[in-house]
DNA sequence: CCGCTGTGATACCTCACCGGTATCACAGCA
DNA sequence: TGCTGTGATACCGGTGAGGTATCACAGCGG
């Protein structure tokens, strides 16, 4: 079998998305012909041609992208092997729980306090993050389980459990005149000529286009807000957004979000298992 | 980042099957010491111990077993990415379709029927597996769909739709008393004194314990049904099991059986997604 | 008690190959 | 026609993977 080495997809990945061997190498830290010849040979072995080089420049081609995306998870399957290995030898490993920064508060607080309660359960860690990002986090090993919300979040991949469903609110800056409304439509915050819904980047990292300011992270956005510049929809449980100058407005015709537990099928821990159960649990209560 | 590379997880996974170095080694195509060596220095970096040597014979850690689990699907995941990559490259590459051989036959007739027709259709390849085997396929890039059996197979970590629901029959010896009957239940079929049930080898490569016979493909348990020594219940649909020596016998308390398309959630090839909607539609006319 | 066998570990050597430096070939552009 | 920036090539040195020979030790039969 030839298959390929963990390094010369680290390489390949950093060249797909550089786009340039010289800044690719340097970003691995090792020198550019090296890097040259180990692509090369990956190609060769291959049997494909992964970049198109034409003098000036490189572009992926069609297979070279569909390497791109399997390489990004075959070394995240990698990463999240040596990851969850050492932490099954930590005697008094903690489980750690992904969530977005602010968002589900009072489902996270209940959970933490059932848990708190229960002298059996695991300890917990939680470990905030931006949007989209406990997707990768779960696959990284970095993270047990996730809380995340459809249909924001790709839950492609995971097993999940739903644990509540809300409405959304709009988040405005609260001088602007929408802000004295009790209830809002889609149609009414999707198209306010001087508030531009935000854009968020990519897979790639790339921006839409679009009016609206490039932001990528929650804490800009808040801002934003608060400067009168832009307006987001979001669900009524997020509590990244209570800044003074913010006013929420429910939407009325936003499709509901769901908010759901999210671990890897594979994981066979029993210690996820009972978490997950503990969470569930939380929805008869609500 | 102290990722592990490939060849160290194909390694770690060798002697963790073996539990033996020298036959690891000989598996391998290297020799003991330097296999010795290495599984050594990935325990040293990941500074856990994987394996338990205690002269004469070796035995996994609690992570070590972790770390096989681990490495297995990231070796999946780095061979999927050769192969994928290669077939992109491929430019009259069919789809690959993964089936038990002899399950719900009719519908994958339906199913390249209407695919025969439809010009449009990528060209298809089936490829015939034993049980248990569609999930390993589809993971190492092997297949890009599969039809599946639920609560057979283990659908964990796929996407899947549903295609058809149908009952179970009891597969018997033709000249045994149950034979004649017009119908069974799970009670009377489950404890047959001279009819055992066959054991199938567990994800170890063990056999449960108990009276049946050790079957690994289903032509054995197909000949051992013929030959009035087993007996087993499986979907009506299912037509590998026609032989004249075999009568089927509907068991009318058996769980209903679900098959389902199912394919990796991550795939983003419109092909797939044609052929998935293209098999779902059978469901209308069925 | 003494070999004998089978285990994994150690010692030591060799050479492949990874990575580094220097340089080339070539396209754009003043 | 140089200058700049790109990736490719040439060549060299050191690390480290893999080989052979051997050890240390536990069982076990005599």
């Amino acid at each position: 079998m030839d298959d390929l080495e963990t390094r010369e997809l680290r390489y390949f990945v950093a060249v797909a998305e550089e786009l340039h061997f010289g800044r690719a190498a340097d970003r691995l830290g090792i020198a550019q012909p090296p890097l040259s010849r180990a692509i090369r040979k990956v190609e060769h072995r291959l049997g494909v041609q992964l970049l198109a080089r034409d003098r000036r420049g490189v572009a992926l081609t069609d297979a070279g992208r569909v390497l791109l995306d399997e390489a990004r998870t075959a070394l995240d399957a990698v990463t999240a092997a040596a990851r969850r290995t050492r932490r099954a030898a930590d005697p008094r490993r903690p489980l750690v729980l992904a969530t977005k920064a602010g968002a589900s508060h009072e489902l996270l607080q209940r959970l933490l306090d059932l848990l708190a309660e229960d002298a059996q359960a695991a300890p917990i860690e939680i470990l905030l993050c931006e949007v989209a990002e406990q997707a990768g986090l779960l696959r990284d090993g970095s993270a047990d389980v996730a809380l995340m919300h459809h249909p924001y979040d790709d839950l492609a991949g995971f097993d999940t459990e739903e644990l509540s469903v809300e409405g959304q609110v709009a988040i405005l800056p609260a001088k602007h005149p929408l802000a004295a409304r009790d209830q809002l439509t889609l149609a009414e915050v999707s198209n306010v000529p001087d508030l531009p819904i935000a854009r968020w980047p990519q897979l790639d990292g790339t921006y839409p286009d679009g009016p609206g300011p490039e932001v990528h992270t929650q804490s800009q956005l808040a801002q934003l807000v608060a400067l009168g510049r832009t307006l987001l929809v979001i669900p009524a449980s997020s509590r990244a957004w209570q800044w003074p100058e913010h006013v929420a407005v429910p939407v009325v015709d936003a499709p509901d979000v769901t908010t759901v537990i999210a671990w890897r099928p594979s994981s066979r821990s029993q210690e996820v298992a009972a978490l997950v159960r503990s969470a569930t649990a939380l929805r008869a209560t609500a």
